[in-house]
DNA sequence: ACTAGCGGGACCTCCCGTTTTT
DNA sequence: AAAAACGGGAGGTCCCGCTAGT
């Protein structure tokens, strides 16, 4: 992650101011997108919000983006998540692995106070809207997820069963987060969490041979 | 099956012309949609293209339909869903009882056409506004999935256990859609649904004593 | 129909159970009216949600009133207020009286909890929308002050004098619960209504001879 | 402080073409309203006659005015009104001083045509959107008033008792052109406004001691 | 007769391509 | 070359007149 743009020394001609400050402003409006369409979901999120947040005019928005939908591609808020769990030591069995998924996805664990966790899943369980735009980040998620999983097992993070099973563990964590709404945020989630992940524990095969 | 969601097919041998004139309307909107967006695709087909072909004006498509997207996305099969669900005979083997969940799910054998499936994948692959409007009803999906497996079970279909697993099959489900998208749909969706199924079919002990 | 169980006594030209159905249809689409505007706004109140609350269907709306804004022209809701000033004996001197005016307009005295006052206000000083719609209403108590206040002077509560004075009053009043809401509601209401009374209590002679 | 945007010749000899034709838009798009609701009345009159007589785009009319009313109500003389009032002469009567208040604050002398006026007076009796909107820029004024009152009876702007009294005379003055509104506009406003002016002449000792 | 439903049109917001100014 | 402004057009909400079912 750091390695981003703390590379190429001297080996490379030289990016160039110019080219610098494109690749910042680019950089900036994606941020900016992310972070409104965090706060107030995808479709309330106007061009000119963005371009206020990243400091540029809106024209400058779609020079270079051709269309809204297309600042919306990568997610850097995931990375993390992926590190965090390719850190996990390669021996560690496959029972808490899982568990480190399930915790860290959900937000435990990730140095996040846990009243903005319980906020998040307040307004996931009571604000249609904001359930609604959830998907997105969700997706996304996702695939870090089978990133991390298809690393550790040797499969292809591409393939069809570590993307579903990435994937069913994100709706599954959705639920626990609803569940755990609707007992009014009285129990603890960890354990909410732990129950779920009996679920999960005993892999298929075809995912862990 | 038009009687099927209203219990009461008996008492109600005339949905009354009004009745019957709305269900026309409202399949009317859908079909127009269909049609043009197979021709020209989602965002370049316009609400008053809709109207024209289904020759209604523009605010009854609005009438019937909150919002584009919905148009695409509404689903009045998930009390169908249920009640085929619960018309599998009680011995049926858990693994053929997945594999009913998985199919009639993401609408293979609800006498829907494959086109229709199919287009409603590509959607959900390409069109974000779609794709977010989606959560909501995979979220009510989820739920008569959970109330099925419950009551197959014995468990309560409001406990985190059934909650979350079936969250964690419409999770997967979505991400097969993906997937089969990514194809290009090149692949058999029942196929590629029958991979994910694998990753299902030894339940937990936790759901299955 | 020839009343045979209804004692109704026979010399009054009887209203005739049709006129009386339309009299109070016609009460509930206003009090539906009202509510909902108290509730959200002018605007933001829809015919079909006055429709639903009066349980009526919105072309009744439209034949009892020829447009939406008609509903909203006299209000059931000062009257009390009216009669609590009218209540007040006639020889009580008039610095007693305004004092009486101002604490029962901005609520205090009603019987009305503490608490609503303060909601009010506060969202009276925060939410524009609620501050915007207000003004209907402080138009229709204006003119409410006015009859009181012309009743209790000998004078038109139609003239200019009367009119004006009671806005100003009531521009006051307004500003009093701005002021309250600046001090976080810590200071004594009843208290900042006195310290306004100052401002208006030596009335000019025009008003008081 | 309010200097800042509004006078400041010196420094500013170049307003700039873009400023310039900006401000012309604006005026244009004004002026246009006005004709037209003139002529057909404000429902009657639509965005698009008013794009086009103003001959720009019904876009721009929204790029310039939020809101429909808000063409007919938007007000830039507040700091206009400000400036005018601090002009007067320190040793002018209290009397004197007062009656520019309100004749100023109405929008008497304040070089806009008498018919303008008149307009905004008839439209802010007749339609409620209108009327409703205008709270906010009244309230708006009312700070300017005790800014202005403040400055000149030492007191602090921010004190109640000067919130309060300026409010009062805002309300007043509503009232008063409700009243002219009422006469058909057939009664000279300046009189209607003296004659108000008599309820609020002898100042109460707490403002002037 | 009552009402559900439709049609048309206004308002207003947003996107994004084009033109003009700086 | 960057920014500002404009234009056109689609989405979506609401009002209210009119038509046609129950």
């Amino acid at each position: 992650m750091t390695a981003a743009h703390s590379s190429t020394p001297a080996d490379r001609p030289r990016p160039g101011l110019r080219e610098r400050k494109k690749i910042k402003t680019r950089e900036a409006i994606r941020t900016a997108t992310y972070a409104l369409i965090e706060e107030q979901g995808y479709e309330a999120t106007t061009i000119e919000q963005i371009a206020d947040r990243a400091e540029v005019s809106p024209s400058t928005v779609f020079r270079y983006f051709p269309a809204k939908e297309d600042i919306v591609l990568t997610d850097e808020h995931d990375p993390l998540l992926l590190e965090q769990l390719r850190a996990r030591p390669a021996d560690e069995p496959w029972p808490q692995f899982m568990r480190q998924i399930m915790h860290k996805a959900i937000g435990l664990g990730t140095g996040e106070a846990r009243e903005v966790t319980r906020l998040r899943c307040r307004l996931l369980a009571e604000v249609p809207a904001v359930r609604s735009r959830m998907t997105e980040s969700m997706s996304e998620t996702g695939h870090v997820l089978a990133e991390a999983i298809g690393e550790r097992t040797g499969r292809d993070p591409q393939s069809l069963e570590v993307r579903v099973f990435a994937m069913s563990l994100i709706g599954g964590l959705m639920e626990v987060s609803q569940c755990w709404a609707r007992t009014g945020f009285r129990d603890d989630l960890a354990d909410l969490v732990d129950r779920a992940l009996a679920l999960y524990e005993r892999p298929p095969d075809i995912l862990i041979p």
